[in-house]
DNA sequence: CGTACGTTTGACTCTGTTCAATTGCCGTGG
DNA sequence: CCACGGCAATTGAACAGAGTCAAACGTACG
């Protein structure tokens, strides 16, 4: 038994590779296990499958163990918002709580896999687990942190500052799972990109050409390498 | 702070007229006792004056409990983004649980009163009171909720559509409150309303003059009378 | 009661959209 | 393996909506 590779069933957060990302974060081993008896359920989505839609009722939150998703919102009249991208260990479905419905969409832009949390177990062991209760409260306040950034670059930005301040934000987050923070491969569509940031994907395709022809960066289709990152930072003063 | 005034009173929340609005939403009156023996602080904010500012160390949201605030970010460069106008029983300073620290300031645009309810205190109460732990988490997800819609307005719709959409939100939070849907004084400028919607000041004054020019609504500087709300909610089909 | 600020309106400019044509890429099936 | 078809991306040209600049007016606040 010593020297076998351990198949995580009973508590899977102590083993997760993203234990400092997702929901654990400043839990002792024992808390975890804890939290790790709770998430006992994955699921696999399929690139192009739904891992809830909207007026569902609400149950569990997701958090994304493997693979990258899109969440967005429909009007009436079919015109549809991208509210975010989130790969892993990002939580989704906070928008459900307030109403015990999925207020959005939720689609894999590439196979994935989630981790099923019960939200009112979680609540209950939160309620024990005060670290666990402070991280959820924080979670959920950097979501609201996020959005409002989300905000700054709609109200106030010009088309190429949206599409930097997007790259750099990717750029972050890869950096932060242990990837190239330069080197990236984008799972979304320009036109994704484009309803994201409040353009049209033709506005998207030129903002990359212009960033290309200054030799910032390189664009192929979908991969992206970012040659200078302070030229591109200084271009929002960050 | 010196321009603070504290009170003292016994159980505000109790006696407090904002209580279907406010946290102790769904709390029976033990329940509500326990609550407001937290809640004891209020304080006065006139007009023009900061309840908090970027940066400063987060120990308390605060509860509209008289009076409109305006929230706002800044960039680097000076830029500004409005992040949310706040009335009577909405809480400010949700975004500050995330950092420990206010990611905003906060403005009175008119002479106001907050309650400030300390959050550690309010974490550590609802561990007992299992029904305002998950109000206030339903208070945390709907502001998820309502950034969201925020974000379709400015990702896109076009000039007159988002000033529609604010009046319909500020009619419908009147309405709530007791007030008129259809007759009410907005308190921010055309400045204010015009970067929470993404446009220019004069963008602004000229969709609400076009509105007056089809008698759908009057505009008497501040004061804003719906004459056609149909007409006016046709013209966003809600 | 006067002044400073907020608002309205007009004329012009510019950024991003729309429409359209072309190219490039990738998976499927022959 | 290559050819095909369909989707995604690029690029250009014309257009429209909102921004900018400027002037005049109204009001409410001290």
């Amino acid at each position: 038994m010593s020297n076998t590779i351990s198949i995580n069933i009973k508590s899977s957060c102590a083993s997760c590779g993203l234990r400092d990302l997702c929901l654990p974060v400043g839990l002792n081993s024992n808390e975890i296990e804890i939290l790790g008896n709770l998430v006992n359920h994955k699921r696999a989505v399929k690139r192009g499958k739904y891992l809830h839609r909207t007026g569902t009722s609400f149950q569990s939150l997701y958090a994304v163990r493997r693979g990258f998703f899109k969440t967005f919102i429909l009007e009436k009249d079919g015109r549809q918002q991208v509210t975010g991208f989130h790969m892993t260990g990002e939580l989704i479905g906070l928008d459900a709580i307030s109403a015990e419905i999925y207020t959005c969409d939720a689609v894999a832009l590439e196979d994935s896999e989630v981790c099923e949390v019960p939200f009112s177990k979680l609540e209950e062991i939160s309620r024990v687990i005060p670290s666990l209760m402070k991280h959820f409260h924080k979670i959920m306040s950097g979501e609201i942190v996020k959005d409002h950034e989300v905000m700054m670059l709609l109200g106030s930005m010009k088309a190429e500052e949206r599409l930097i301040t997007f790259l750099l934000n990717l750029s972050g987050r890869f950096s932060k799972r242990g990837y190239s923070s330069v080197d990236f491969v984008l799972r979304m569509t320009r036109e994704e990109i484009g309803n994201y940031l409040g353009l049209k994907l033709e506005t998207v395709s030129r903002a990359f050409s212009k960033l290309q022809e200054e030799s910032i960066i390189s664009v192929n289709n979908k991969h992206i390498h970012i040659h200078d990152m302070d030229r591109l930072k200084n271009k929002v003063d960050v």
